[in-house]
DNA sequence: GCCGTTTTCGGCCCGACTGTTTTCAGTCG
């Protein structure tokens, strides 16, 4: 079995972990480091793109070396490089570099002068009070690493979006309540909406002699004050999460805002681009020389590099600054688009609500209509419906139907796809419905061919629509499964189905990258909820942010579409007459232009 | 190790805070 992408990218990113204990070239190790996000978004294996005789070093940041080591790679599962260094230092190490406040000289010096490799040694050397007699190090870095190995093990990892969002509302609202603050706003990952957040950036401009540091930490939350200056100051929340403040002057709120968001890639991208037109980007402005000559606004940030604003969610170095230097980037798709919501629940399985309170609450969100979508038979834990209860549920829905005024509810099942590909009802109580919903809900394990030709077979049902949740994963407990995404996708385009991007917060399914791959196959992308409540409606504002990321616009989104263009368009997918012409398929929009900016 | 409308060599983003130091190295974002 070839290596896959993600497999590479490990190999690289111990490659530059190790390489920086060892104190190597930091623009070599650079290097690695950007190899293993060009990788990370590969749309395709490397594997396949070396068996059709590409040039790997058309792809960002790899060079001639880089490119040799990919194909060694693929070629042996080994990386020489990677093998020696592992000879020279445990691999272990790299452990190190995880806990806070250390970095790759202090890990070095642990490692040489105390033998320290693992966590748990450190840990031992702290407690004996070695770490202090180290030169560089003194009793107060010992005290930190020890309680930051203590955080550390009781530390949850991420956020999720959502999660995060309960403690960056309250928190953002506190601050722009201080006397002097004008602006407060959550930046950083959150802000590009990212699935998960590893702590929260937050921007704020005062003027000067404002409270606002002091009541930052004073803040209720606060478990801990990691450190706090003038201008800038972490804290760690009660809850374990992360917040760093950072306040300016009014006239560096775009510099800041833009410095904030990063990601760190973009940043030192548009840095670089500034930096070739003679200008130096902080986060207090662009200047040129010592005159500021732009910082207020983030427009005015771009503006100054020679770029159009560039939405937070693009902001990933993976082409946007290309695209904005010829002011061509999408007008991605916003909430307010939406027009329907393609997945729901009720009472009659594991929801909560009826058909009645659920369509009130599409409704009341905007939705013009929604599809029932309760599991089938199959799913035994959530009492799935079988043809009798289905009819039973399709009866009510017509009979609401009759009755409702600005909302239509929509027939159809998220039906099991079973072990061998097949669904889990009968041919024609699936041709009785508005629209069919597949999904995996078992057998997670399946070998990757396995996986995939089960979905693919399912997809060919003439009355497949709608994959629902893609990848499986479900944010922090379970990993997606092993399935060729890419595949999936050309086929889905082929076959003429959609793709769903399922809004709820542990799954975020498709993901970002995936939703681009969509988009330049032509394949519609339906944004839905998955609700079980009526509150669920409103993590559709989550689905929306992945799909930013994923350059989605109005257009690439099934359910932007009126309902009486989306029936023309299930019509097509369900091979069923339709009177209204074929759907004309997009054209490939080109979204990654070349290679990326360093 | 990558890259090139100034370049095939010599660049490669920028600043705040802490702790250990007596002016700065290390880490972080």
């Amino acid at each position: 079995m070839p290596s896959h992408n993600a497999d590479i990218a490990a190999v690289f990113e111990e490659i530059a972990n190790l390489l920086e204990i060892e104190g190597a070239n930091p623009f070599r190790i650079r290097a690695y480091r950007n190899a293993v996000q060009a990788i990370g978004a590969l749309s395709t294996e490397a594997y396949v793109l070396l068996e059709n005789k590409e040039d790997l070093t058309e792809l960002p940041g790899i060079g001639r070396d880089l490119a040799g080591k990919i194909e060694e790679i693929i070629a042996t599962g080994h990386c020489a490089l990677l093998d020696r260094l592992q000879t020279e230092l445990p691999p272990a190490v790299t452990e190190l570099l995880k806990v806070p406040g250390l970095g790759p000289k202090r890990v070095r010096h642990l490692y040489h002068d105390l033998d320290v490799q693992t966590v748990e040694q450190l840990y031992g050397a702290a407690r004996e009070g070695r770490i202090r007699a180290l030169s560089g190090f003194g009793e107060k870095t010992e005290l930190n690493i020890l309680q930051a190995i203590e955080a550390h093990t009781d530390q949850k990892g991420r956020f999720k979006l959502a999660v995060a969002a309960q403690y960056a509302e309250p928190l953002r609202a506190f601050l722009a309540d201080v006397p002097g603050v004008k602006e407060a706003i959550v930046a950083g990952s959150y802000r590009r909406m990212r699935e998960t957040v590893g702590d929260l950036d937050i921007v704020v401009t005062a003027a000067s002699g404002s409270p606002v540091m002091e009541r930052f930490t004073g803040y209720e939350e606060v478990a801990e004050i990691l450190a706090a200056g003038s201008t800038r100051a972490s804290v760690v929340l009660k809850c374990g999460l992360q917040v760093d403040l950072r306040v300016v002057a009014d006239e560096s709120y775009g510099a800041a805002l833009h410095y904030f968001t990063g990601s760190k890639a973009h940043n030192v991208a548009v840095r670089y681009i500034a930096q070739k037109k003679g200008l130096k980007v902080n986060e207090y402005g662009v200047f040129r020389g010592k005159n500021r000559i732009a910082g207020e606004t983030e427009e005015s940030v771009y503006r100054a590099a020679g770029l159009s604003f560039i939405p937070p969610e693009l902001r990933e170095n993976r082409g946007e600054i290309d695209v904005a230097r010829t002011r061509k980037l999408p007008r991605l798709v916003e909430l307010c688009d939406l027009r329907g919501d393609l997945h729901t629940h009720t009472k009659a399985t594991d929801g909560h609500n009826t058909l009645r309170e659920m369509a009130l609450a599409g409704k009341s969100h905007g939705l013009e209509y929604i599809a029932v979508t309760d599991h089938s038979r199959g799913l035994r834990v959530t009492r799935g419906l079988d043809p009798l209860r289905l009819k039973r549920q399709c009866d009510e829905i017509d009979a609401l139907n009759e009755e409702l005024e600005g909302i239509t509810l929509l027939k159809g099942i998220e039906v099991d796809i079973l072990e061998d590909g097949t669904l889990d009802l009968p041919d024609h109580v699936l041709a009785q419905l508005d629209l069919v919903v597949g999904a995996v809900h078992s057998k997670f394990e399946l070998p990757r061919a396995r996986q995939t030709e089960r979905i693919l077979r399912a997809m060919e049902h003439p009355h497949f629509t709608v994959l629902a949740h893609p990848n499986g994963r479900l944010i922090p407990q379970r990993p997606p499964y092993d399935i060729d995404m890419p595949r999936i996708i050309r086929e889905a385009g082929r076959r003429g189905c959609f793709l769903e991007l399922n809004a709820q917060p542990e799954r975020l399914d498709l993901f970002d990258i995936y939703c681009q791959m969509a988009k330049e196959e032509g394949v519609l992308v339906s944004i839905n909820s998955d609700a079980h409540s009526t509150f669920d409606f409103a993590n559709l504002r989550f689905g929306i942010g992945q799909a930013r990321r994923g350059w989605l616009e109005k257009q690439d989104v099934l359910n932007t579409r009126s309902l009486e263009e989306l029936r023309i368009l299930i019509a097509r997918t369900m091979q069923r007459p339709n009177t209204c012409g074929p759907y004309k398929r997009q054209t490939k929009p080109q979204i990654r232009s070349g290679k990326n900016v360093r």
